[in-house]
RNA sequence: GGACAGGUGGCCGAGUGGUUAAAGGCAGCAGACUGUAAAUCUGCCCGCGCAAGCGUACGCUAGUUCGAAUCUAGCCCUGUCCA
């Protein structure tokens, strides 16, 4: 089920800005591309989609455009094409002998996505080998569909928005534009968005929001005025001044980043049960609403059962070490007997920790 | 199709018959210190089991051996060069 996650969040954003400047955005689902495969060679995600998967793909990315951007007919309303309708369309023979004398292979190898395969003496497919053709092809039925005249992409979309300018000024003598924005990193230099308990997913059936706003509230101090300034729409000078916070002040700065970027992404009222569960959570010691629940069987649950039934452990054996390193909590107590049986009673709640940031909600099944 | 090199745990990378569930590094998790930060130090880091223990694992399959990631054969995959 491939979604967004906060790795796109730059392009997304940069949409926004523009559409509020005026522009009208247009986002390019890559349904034609993807009924070849992933060209990026991982093993996994190189199956092949059935048409109705890809369908319900696109209409769940679409779901998280639609926070961000407004979709609609008018002049500077966002709409979302699939390059399936010219792509599919396409034949061999006629895109040879109309697109393929305008690419040189030398050109093309020249090309840093080409290249580093290469060099690194990694395989790269004659499939893989042609989306750059078929990325630029896509950037002139966008000029000529729908007045495209820029497009965004990432810093690795570079050689592929060239190859589109240059294809649609060669066929139709007409000049075009591209952005690209840098791959961001984190001051730790990791890649944005994908941690390694899985990626920060924009959609909410892929990420509880109270995980999504917990990801921004621990941002790096660093990152946190770079992150204000791309992810929200708060004034610059409010940003100037979070920025400006000392020591753990910032926290606060962070609170408010967590709150604007879950907002935008979630919703208002996803932000709030995030904040006011992070609140009673960690200042008071208390329950938020929003943790994780597990109802506990009448008969009870052993402790390292409850943590991986929860989530906080990825395997029995895990949440066994864990509980010897005395990092689980019963109602802030530490438990260090794993097969210790977790019994609730009806009405009541424990809070299960593990460590200080993962807490969660035993209740009696019903 | 031919010659050569290679396929090891999330990643990188040692290991060439036996204390090898597999060195080391990175990433990750936890503890200490803190501010739900960073840095640092410490511990953990295949699964099942309360435990003794068991089960899986070094591309795949078959074999040699008391014993294989390590040896043999076949196959699959990748790269380099040649055609």
């Amino acid at each position: 089920m491939p979604s967004l996650h906060v790795g796109s969040l730059v392009q997304i954003m940069m949409l926004r800005r523009l559409q509020q400047a005026g522009h009208k955005p247009i986002v390019v689902m890559g349904g034609g591309t993807t009924k070849v495969g992933d060209p990026s060679g991982k093993d996994e995600s190189r199956k092949l989609l059935t048409s109705e998967t890809i369908q319900e793909n696109i209409a769940s990315i679409r779901t998280v455009f639609e926070r961000f951007l407004t979709f609609g007919d008018g002049p500077t309303d966002a709409v979302m094409v699939d390059n399936d309708e010219w792509l599919s369309a396409l034949s061999y023979i006629d895109l040879l002998r109309n697109v393929g004398p305008h690419f040189t292979i030398n050109r093309m190898l020249t090309f840093d996505s080409v290249k580093l395969r290469l060099e690194r003496e990694q395989p790269l497919t004659f499939l893989e080998f042609n989306y750059m053709i078929l990325q630029a092809y896509d950037f002139r039925e966008l000029a000529l569909r729908y007045d495209c005249r820029l497009q965004l992409g990432g810093s690795d979309q570079w050689g592929n928005i060239v190859n589109g300018i240059e294809l649609t000024r060669r066929m139709e003598g007409v000049e075009l534009f591209g952005v690209t924005t840098p791959l961001l990193t984190t001051a730790d230099g990791a890649k944005m968005g994908k941690t390694a308990a899985g990626a920060v997913w924009l959609n909410e059936g892929q990420l509880p929001s109270y995980d999504f706003w917990q990801y921004w509230r621990n941002s790096d101090d660093r990152d946190v005025g770079r992150f204000l300034r791309l992810f929200t729409d708060l004034p610059l000078d409010e940003i100037a001044k979070l920025e400006a916070l000392e020591g753990s002040e910032i926290n606060a700065a962070k609170v408010v980043l967590a709150n604007e970027v879950t907002r935008l992404c979630r919703g208002d009222e996803a932000a709030r049960a995030a904040e006011a569960t992070a609140a009673t959570t960690f200042a008071g010691g208390g329950l938020g609403e929003d943790l994780p629940v597990l109802e506990v069987p009448a008969e009870g649950i052993r402790l390292g059962a409850a943590c991986t039934a929860i989530g906080f452990a990825a395997s029995n054996g895990e949440a066994k070490r864990k509980i010897a390193e005395g990092a689980v909590k019963l109602d802030d107590q530490a438990v260090t007997d794993p097969g210790f049986l977790i019994e609730v009673a009806a009405g009541a709640e424990i809070k299960l920790s593990l460590g200080k940031k993962k807490h969660g909600v035993l209740r009696l099944a019903s």
